[in-house]
DNA sequence: CTGTTAGCGCCTTCAG
DNA sequence: CTGAAGGCGCTAACAG
């Protein structure tokens, strides 16, 4: 009968969303009774309800969530993640291993990029408690704990992921990184190096710093001295860590091993050596090992250990955590501490 | 005077949110002046205004951007991104491109993975719509263009990327498969290659479909019958790949030249003949010619050409085709599409 | 089992 | 320049 089409608007009938009430009127009850339906449908007569589905499909009706967020004691099913940058595979694995918890529960991730940037940071943080997040997951730019304190937060339950920060009183997983960095000096210690470069990022982030601790406590518990002009530090992409490496190789005695205190560390420096090795400007490649595993990590074109570990099941922890706060399961427990271990392949 | 705190809560004091009206009762003024100061503070004395922003920074409060978008007339600031996974660095690059795109006009990106599973595809979307997303950006699972009609979607606005789908009437931007995977054909026809291996993902998958496509129409070009053993489709990761390329280079007459449809698949290619290669049961590596680049393919173990382009551009691209449609500059111009050229790189 | 009332946090409209 | 009223879509709580 009649036009039975799009929205109940009049003249260009477009652009108003459907509601309940559009609903309930085509189904000729009450918005309450569509408000059941949509819950379930306790409490509804069989007959009645599979109307009402019925018209709800026809019509390709959605409940409108922020809407029904609004009712007090209803949640808004969305979790806020920050990373500091999604197009590095490290962080889309952690990306990935959170959405998938997290997608398992029913909610959703907004997700924020905050490119290393603490302001920007900042805003995304306000702006997703302003978008009602239940939860947030975080990759911390720098060291400002105040931020993420619960009052800021307003109480919002908070997990970092990958790094941490001094003063902030929050759920953290981290991977092992002083266990892994000085796991791995201690072994090129004892094959006998004792020039071993660290190519390291910012150590205002908590995994250069926790990796650059592991590997001095490695130099000091065999009682050798870190070469500290081959130590670099504040290494921010490949190119820079490239350029390092290439420097490092035109010393009058060059490193005999070397750390890269990550994958896009990594990737350069591989580069540089294998392209020393290439023009023949190096006989023998330094031994390298590497802090995060990449794609290629067994096709490198030079010999390599990698302190591996799993950046989808740091996220995955990350995100049970936070989940263990909102369903109320891990109360009041305090700030507690995940360290993930890593474990070491030689290609 | 008295707490000054947290909430304005009696008991504990907590997990009741802060409202204009706890701003406007702390600031003494109406919940409306507070509304007006957050929304700019136009028409309101520059000495109240002021007073009210110190009171809203003081407390810490944040507008409940969910019950702000319900009112008629307002956005939510939300665009749904529909990836198939963001572990593959190839969609977390898209993925960055379009958050990029996107948080440079206030707006946020809701994620989702399908997982490459239709149903999943179906409810997120159902679900993104709920939430009343502006506009959505989806990396399409299948070929059932119906749940992306514009009924179904209630004209919001979506952008398909990278895959395409047959009847979907929506905007789409893709890399030019058809003529990246002719050219790289084509060459190694030039190159004096016959027994050209094709290692393809699901055809079901427009990427797929148009890649083969173009691989086939080099050789129909040139007069040379594709040789269809050393056809493999429904390559779903490397490690299927791997074993595809493996089998292929026990062939009485192997493939001299392979084509991989995309970086899972090439790694797994590359994986399979630098090992054939190193345990000696090939003596001279096939030819390879990859679709996509990868982190490393300039350091690949075995020569290599690569049919590359930038992933986070795409995304760019796409993100910007949906705002032209949100913004109304591109008001009702009908499907658009959008090839993005691909450059072929030797290495 | 079904409907009515009321109000979540915000802002447009209209008075003052 | 400021405030009061009303309603966006939804659903607890309370009738019937």
């Amino acid at each position: 009968m009649g036009p039975m089409q799009g929205s109940a608007g009049s003249a260009p009938g477009r652009k108003t969303a459907m509601t309940v009430k559009d609903i309930a009127r085509v189904a000729e009850v009450s918005p309450m009774t569509v408000s059941r339906v949509l819950s379930g449908g306790k409490n509804v007569r069989p007959a009645l309800r599979e109307h009402v589905e019925r018209v709800i499909a026809e019509v390709g009706y959605h409940r409108n969530e922020n809407a029904r967020s609004l009712r007090p004691g209803q949640r808004s099913g969305l979790v806020g993640v920050l990373i500091t940058n999604i197009g590095n595979p490290y962080y889309a694995g952690v990306v990935q291993g959170i959405e998938q918890v997290v997608a398992a529960t029913g909610r959703r991730i907004l997700v924020g990029t905050t490119n290393e940037d603490s302001d920007l940071e900042r805003q995304l943080l306000s702006d997703f408690l302003g978008r009602q997040v239940e939860g947030l997951v975080v990759v911390p730019v720098g060291q400002d704990g105040d931020r993420f304190s619960a009052a800021r937060l307003h109480d919002v339950p908070l997990v970092l992921a990958s790094r941490t920060v001094e003063r902030a009183p929050a759920d953290a997983v981290l991977i092992d990184d002083v266990h892994g960095a000085r796991e791995a000096a201690a072994i090129m210690l004892r094959e006998g190096h004792r020039r071993v470069a660290f190519l390291g990022n910012k150590v205002t982030v908590s995994t250069g710093q926790r990796r650059l601790t592991g590997f001095r406590s490695a130099f000091a518990d065999s009682g050798t001295a870190v070469d500290e002009r081959l130590v670099v530090l504040g290494l921010q992409d490949a190119e820079a860590s490239e350029h390092a490496m290439r420097e490092l190789l035109t010393l009058a005695d060059p490193p005999t091993a070397v750390f890269a205190a990550n994958n896009r560390i990594s990737v350069g420096a591989i580069r540089a050596i294998a392209r020393a090795v290439a023009d023949g400007s190096v006989a023998v490649p330094p031994r390298l090992f590497a802090f995060d595993s990449f794609d290629f990590a067994d096709m490198a074109p030079i010999p390599l250990s990698v302190i591996d570990h799993d950046p989808a099941e740091l996220g995955r922890v990350a995100a049970r955590m936070l989940l263990s706060r909102l369903d109320g399961s891990a109360a009041d427990e305090g700030a507690r501490l995940v360290e993930l271990p890593v474990h070491i392949v030689h290609h």
